[in-house]
DNA sequence: AGTCTATTTTAGCTTATCCTAAATTAGATG
DNA sequence: CATCTAATTTAGGATAAGCTAAAATAGACT
């Protein structure tokens, strides 16, 4: 094994380093939304967040359902398996039900 | 739980992002290297080897030893350990062996 | 078709970061 | 002390990436 294969294997790992695609990914964690209703959690524009969702999307970590004129989107927890004990490790614990306190109402 | 600490808490994982230091972590993952020694495993200087070196002590998922004119560096197995899942996810697997497979002999 | 909403895409700016080259510090040795 | 080697640090350049603003696409409805 070279020090090349070592490097880069698609990285994933670089897409999750960001902080915005993290929250993204903490908000449709366990909830289908709108590419509309996630970017109103943001202070940035509907277009910035739309290229974050296609980032995720080609990194196959999170899926899109055409619904009329929405998209809707959610986590992929297939594709994201690998690294959930990461992000775990990151936002301490309970990943299923982050999103869920984001919104502040608890079950 | 804000969207905000679900963001950046203090990103380990940024840092392993980038190939360049996950190639230098492979390296000293079972073997005490020289800063030297380490820059000496790439194209480019040693300056730039010893700038990564410094984010990687700074995040503590290193350790250094001065041994005369030397600095000794290897891996904090302590530090890394939340993190050791997905590099193992990336390299395939064994990555107690990586360094060695990394320098053409095999045990 | 025309229009309205939802979303994506493109072009360009700005900030972050990896790198080089040169200057600086640290320790060993004559 | 002078000097040599090892390593770090600084200043500056080039590339990458997130963002904005605006243009383009997609679907629903009249």
């Amino acid at each position: 094994m070279g020090l090349e294969a070592v490097a880069a294997p698609m990285d994933t790992l670089a897409i999750l380093a960001k902080p915005r695609r993290r929250q993204i990914l903490a908000l449709i964690w366990d909830q289908e939304l709108a590419a509309g209703e996630i970017a109103g959690n943001f202070d940035i524009t509907f277009g910035a967040v739309s290229q974050q969702l296609k980032v995720l999307r080609e990194a196959d970590l999170i899926t899109v359902r055409k619904d009329g004129n929405h998209r809707r989107y959610r986590v992929n927890k297939q594709g994201i398996a690998p690294y959930r004990a990461v992000l775990e490790a990151m936002w301490t614990s309970t990943l299923d039900h982050i999103a869920a306190a984001v919104e502040g109402d608890e079950t």
